[in-house]
DNA sequence: GTATTGACCGTAG
DNA sequence: TCTACGGCCAATA
Protein backbone atom coordinates (compact mmCIF):
# COMPACT_ATOMS: atom_id res chain seq x y z
CA UNK A 1 0.00 0.00 0.00
CA UNK A 2 0.86 3.69 -0.97
CA UNK A 3 2.69 4.23 2.93
CA UNK A 4 2.98 8.05 2.60
CA UNK A 5 -0.81 8.51 1.45
CA UNK A 6 -1.96 6.24 4.09
CA UNK A 7 -0.56 7.65 6.76
CA UNK A 8 -1.00 11.56 5.79
CA UNK A 9 -4.63 10.52 5.70
CA UNK A 10 -4.58 9.21 9.00
CA UNK A 11 -2.99 11.83 10.39
CA UNK A 12 -5.28 14.56 9.32
CA UNK A 13 -8.03 12.22 10.29
CA UNK A 14 -6.60 12.31 13.81
CA UNK A 15 -6.42 16.18 13.81
CA UNK A 16 -9.95 16.40 13.31
CA UNK A 17 -11.47 18.43 16.33
CA UNK A 18 -14.20 17.20 18.99
CA UNK A 19 -17.34 17.99 17.26
CA UNK A 20 -16.27 18.99 14.32
CA UNK A 21 -16.39 17.96 10.69
CA UNK A 22 -14.96 17.56 7.28
CA UNK A 23 -14.67 15.75 3.70
CA UNK A 24 -12.76 13.24 1.98
CA UNK A 25 -11.88 15.81 -0.56
CA UNK A 26 -10.86 18.65 1.87
CA UNK A 27 -8.43 15.66 3.37
CA UNK A 28 -6.94 14.82 -0.40
CA UNK A 29 -6.61 18.62 -1.53
CA UNK A 30 -4.78 18.91 1.78
CA UNK A 31 -2.35 16.14 0.72
CA UNK A 32 -1.37 17.62 -2.36
CA UNK A 33 -3.77 15.32 -4.41
CA UNK A 34 -7.18 16.77 -4.86
CA UNK A 35 -8.77 13.97 -7.09
CA UNK A 36 -8.03 11.01 -4.80
CA UNK A 37 -11.01 11.20 -2.55
CA UNK A 38 -11.59 8.08 -3.35
CA UNK A 39 -8.87 6.49 -2.11
CA UNK A 40 -9.18 8.08 1.11
CA UNK A 41 -12.58 6.97 1.88
CA UNK A 42 -11.03 3.19 0.98
CA UNK A 43 -8.25 4.30 3.43
CA UNK A 44 -10.67 4.85 5.80
CA UNK A 45 -13.12 2.08 5.19
CA UNK A 46 -9.53 -0.11 5.99
CA UNK A 47 -8.50 1.96 8.84
CA UNK A 48 -11.73 1.01 11.50
CA UNK A 49 -9.52 -1.00 13.73
CA UNK A 50 -6.98 1.65 14.22
CA UNK A 51 -8.84 3.85 16.96
CA UNK A 52 -9.30 6.85 14.46
CA UNK A 53 -12.25 9.49 14.43
CA UNK A 54 -13.86 8.54 11.26
CA UNK A 55 -16.93 8.93 11.65
CA UNK A 56 -16.07 12.63 11.41
CA UNK A 57 -15.39 12.37 8.02
CA UNK A 58 -18.33 12.61 5.28
CA UNK A 59 -18.44 13.59 1.65
CA UNK A 60 -18.93 17.14 0.47
CA UNK A 61 -22.76 17.55 1.50
CA UNK A 62 -22.08 16.30 4.55
CA UNK A 63 -24.07 13.05 3.91
CA UNK A 64 -22.78 9.87 5.99
CA UNK A 65 -22.44 7.74 2.91
CA UNK A 66 -19.98 5.75 5.05
CA UNK A 67 -22.11 4.72 7.85
CA UNK A 68 -23.06 1.35 6.66
CA UNK A 69 -19.03 0.36 6.69
CA UNK A 70 -19.55 0.77 11.12
CA UNK A 71 -20.39 -2.39 12.57
CA UNK A 72 -23.64 -0.72 13.66
CA UNK A 73 -25.89 0.91 10.58
CA UNK A 74 -26.06 4.01 13.44
CA UNK A 75 -23.14 4.20 14.57
CA UNK A 76 -21.70 6.52 13.08
CA UNK A 77 -24.69 8.98 13.65
CA UNK A 78 -24.63 8.16 17.04
CA UNK A 79 -20.86 9.44 17.65
CA UNK A 80 -22.12 12.54 15.90
CA UNK A 81 -24.73 13.51 18.08
CA UNK A 82 -22.86 12.43 20.98
CA UNK A 83 -20.09 14.50 20.19
CA UNK A 84 -23.17 17.55 19.49
CA UNK A 85 -23.58 17.05 15.62
CA UNK A 86 -26.90 17.15 14.38
CA UNK A 87 -27.86 14.87 12.26
CA UNK A 88 -30.54 14.85 10.40
CA UNK A 89 -31.79 11.71 7.45
CA UNK A 90 -28.19 10.62 7.35
CA UNK A 91 -26.59 14.09 7.07
CA UNK A 92 -25.17 16.83 8.83
CA UNK A 93 -27.66 19.54 9.49
CA UNK A 94 -24.77 22.72 10.38
CA UNK A 95 -22.49 20.90 7.83
CA UNK A 96 -21.41 24.57 6.68
CA UNK A 97 -20.90 25.72 9.94
CA UNK A 98 -19.33 22.30 11.77
CA UNK A 99 -16.91 21.99 8.43
CA UNK A 100 -13.26 21.89 9.83
CA UNK A 101 -11.14 22.60 6.88
CA UNK A 102 -7.71 21.00 7.34
CA UNK A 103 -5.59 24.41 5.85
CA UNK A 104 -6.75 25.67 9.34
CA UNK A 105 -4.08 23.47 11.44
CA UNK A 106 -1.03 24.95 9.87
CA UNK A 107 0.86 21.59 11.95
CA UNK A 108 0.67 20.07 7.82
CA UNK A 109 2.38 22.02 5.67
CA UNK A 110 3.44 20.82 2.01
C1' DG B 1 -0.55 -6.90 -16.08
C1' DT B 2 -5.65 -5.91 -16.76
C1' DA B 3 -10.25 -5.25 -14.83
C1' DT B 4 -13.25 -3.98 -11.19
C1' DT B 5 -14.77 -1.72 -7.03
C1' DG B 6 -15.42 1.94 -3.61
C1' DA B 7 -17.00 6.03 2.80
C1' DC B 8 -15.77 10.84 -3.87
C1' DC B 9 -15.69 15.31 -6.66
C1' DG B 10 -16.35 18.58 -10.43
C1' DT B 11 -18.40 19.82 -14.63
C1' DA B 12 -21.88 19.85 -18.27
C1' DG B 13 -26.52 19.55 -20.06
C1' DT C 1 -32.38 21.96 -9.23
C1' DC C 2 -31.38 17.17 -10.81
C1' DT C 3 -29.04 13.63 -13.52
C1' DA C 4 -25.24 11.71 -16.08
C1' DC C 5 -20.48 11.06 -17.07
C1' DG C 6 -15.61 11.07 -16.61
C1' DG C 7 -11.59 11.15 -13.85
C1' DC C 8 -8.61 10.23 -10.12
C1' DC C 9 -6.24 6.96 -6.57
C1' DA C 10 -5.42 2.67 -3.88
C1' DA C 11 -6.51 -2.19 -3.14
C1' DT C 12 -8.27 -6.66 -4.67
C1' DA C 13 -9.35 -10.54 -7.85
Amino acid sequence: MNRDFAQAVYDIVKLIPYGRVTSYGAIAKHIGSPQSSRAVGWLLNNSLEYNLPAHRVVNRNGVLTGKKAFSENSTMQSRLEKEGVEVKDDKIVNFKTLFWNPSDELHYTF
